[in-house]
DNA sequence: CGTGCCTAGGCGACGAGACGACTAGCTGGT
DNA sequence: ACCAGCTAGTCGTCTCGTCGCCTAGGCACG
């Protein structure tokens, strides 16, 4: 259901083919969710069927053509419904919280391994993030829309700096 | 897969029921991992099938009896396999953020709106983990394991803490 | 006396997501 | 000349997780 939502969100940017739209989730959303290409073009599907979205089929040279999947008023509807809606509980999912949870089967050593790999890891992300941060450049003058972009972006960054103080202080305390 | 390790990782604290472990599950570990009850009987029966743990009935006056799942040798030595080995990816996944994403759909009263609730729901969850928190008192003198669950809960306060700020920031800021 | 909750466990169906394989033409590099 | 990679899309299978419903005895409340 989701992955539905946050198509319809792409879509509303431009009219796009599943290929446009898998790129778009490896990058520009990439920071908070990500699909499976074989699930979004079953999605896609899903919200033709569902009058969510028309295919306009554009022939291209040189190139397979592109069905582009563009939102209709319904879809529009639709995506600011949920927007609107109570948001439903977000289970916790925190794979690697799982691990450090039990680390303590693990001798010392395995666990400061596991905890600096994690922040190698994180801090990779960490630089990752802030360099799409900086191409955006100052947040001044945004409109609402781009700026609300920017801000999942800062959270995201801000959630990868937290999780780094927290591995240090943790290496530090270890007993 | 996940699942299972986690539940192993139950084992090794004591032998337990389905019951017990989907009880563990909305507690201790709750900030964690959460996981359905039928999931959990389900992963139970793959474990004792795979001799990863085995069923000791016991019987109890006036209650049913209690189907005990004991962590074997070889059990043990999958848990710690898996605490040491690869972590594998974790794609992103933030249903919040992505809403957040595309409020720009929204009126700008409706977007506040939605920031308020996302307040309030994580300053109760922070209060609820702060709670925990205090029950488990000075890490001083802690093993390694115990302060390593407790590390887990102090990650999950950290990051609540720094959502909210977060959130603080962007409503300041909504153009 | 009935209602609802606690302990304990189970079943079946469904949707979401992950993974891999396959088609097909064009482009760029060695 | 050949292999790799990009654009674009399709199919099938599997696992994981969710949801709802069911059994069944004991207990407390009103």
């Amino acid at each position: 259901m989701i992955l539905a939502r946050l198509i319809l969100g792409l879509l509303t940017l431009s009219p796009m083919t599943g290929y446009d739209l898998k790129r778009h989730f490896d990058a520009s959303i990439g920071h908070v969710w990500n699909a499976d290409k074989a699930q979004i073009y079953r999605t896609l599907g899903q919200l033709v069927e569902t009058g969510m979205a028309v295919v306009k089929v554009v022939p291209q040279e040189n190139y397979p053509d592109r069905k582009e999947h563009h939102i209709t008023e319904a879809g529009r509807g639709a995506l600011r419904a949920w927007l609107g809606a109570e948001p439903d509980a977000e289970p916790a999912r925190e794979p690697f919280l799982g691990r450090v949870f039990f680390a303590g089967e693990l001798e010392r050593d395995a666990v400061v391994q596991l905890l600096q790999e994690r922040r190698t890891r994180i801090a990779a992300q960490l630089e990752d993030y802030r360099e799409q941060r900086a191409d955006l450049g100052d947040l001044e003058g945004f409109d609402r829309r781009a700026y609300l972009m920017a801000a999942t972006l800062e959270r995201s960054i801000g959630q990868a700096d937290s999780e780094l103080k927290w591995l240090r202080q943790v290496e530090r305390n270890l007993p």
